[in-house]
DNA sequence: CGAAAGCGCAACTCAATAGTTGCTCTTATC
DNA sequence: GATAAGAGCAACTATTGAGTTGCGCTTTCG
């Protein structure tokens, strides 16, 4: 095993998230079942080819996976890859616990410290 | 009480994120203490206005709040954003609990439906 | 075999973003 | 009061991103 979980730069992961429409798609595959491109450009109004892109975008970021079953292709959402996201969230947000904290400083200090 | 967490779209909130200037921003601000633009412009290659910018961004989205002491602009880290983007996640991630599910129609169904 | 469904590739337009430079203004400091 | 530190504003460039259209290829179905 190399690599345990080492994710070198999470940025890409929430720039994928970062577009409502990426965000939808990711919603239509949040119970774990894969779908085909066709289907996900149901119930939207934008063309294939945009849905496609948005796919290609958030497999790149490893958000979802892609396989080729026949004549389609097929999307599912990798939730290895959204748990690191929340688990990087996590740091950001568990470094600190006391809501006064931020209070604290940002008010009270010494303008030019 | 209007609103109580009424979180209309969080796309923002990842865009926000999408960007490793402004994540490691967000990493220097994690301990909830308030930093001037000066002092979070060190350490970088990046101009102060660059930085500035990338405040702003954040700021826009909720990340951060920032308040003028004297002659410098300090800015804080906003858990409740960072938070409602984690509960985000948790709603994409927690919608199916079995990693098998990922799987099943991933492979197995019949191609065409 | 022929038609249609599903998809990939390429070129293109338009808008948004990252980053810079130059200037001005305000606030501390000596 | 002069000087320097901190920051805001505006204009500009270059790159990325979203979205489209057109075309061709493969796979299923009648």
């Amino acid at each position: 095993m190399l690599n345990p979980d080492v994710q070198p730069d999470p940025a890409p992961i929430f720039a994928a998230l970062g577009d409502r429409t990426r965000l939808s798609l990711l919603m239509k595959l949040s119970d774990g079942d894969a779908r085909s491109i066709a289907k996900l450009s149901t119930d939207t109004l934008l063309t294939r080819q945009a849905i496609t892109k948005h796919l290609r975008v958030l497999e790149g970021a490893g958000l979802v996976a892609s396989l080729r079953v026949g004549r389609e292709s097929r999307f599912a959402a990798r939730r290895e890859t959204i748990d690191a996201a929340r688990a990087y969230l996590d740091r950001v947000s568990g470094h600190w616990d006391d809501a006064l904290a931020r209070l604290r400083t940002f008010v009270e200090d010494e303008p030019a410290g």
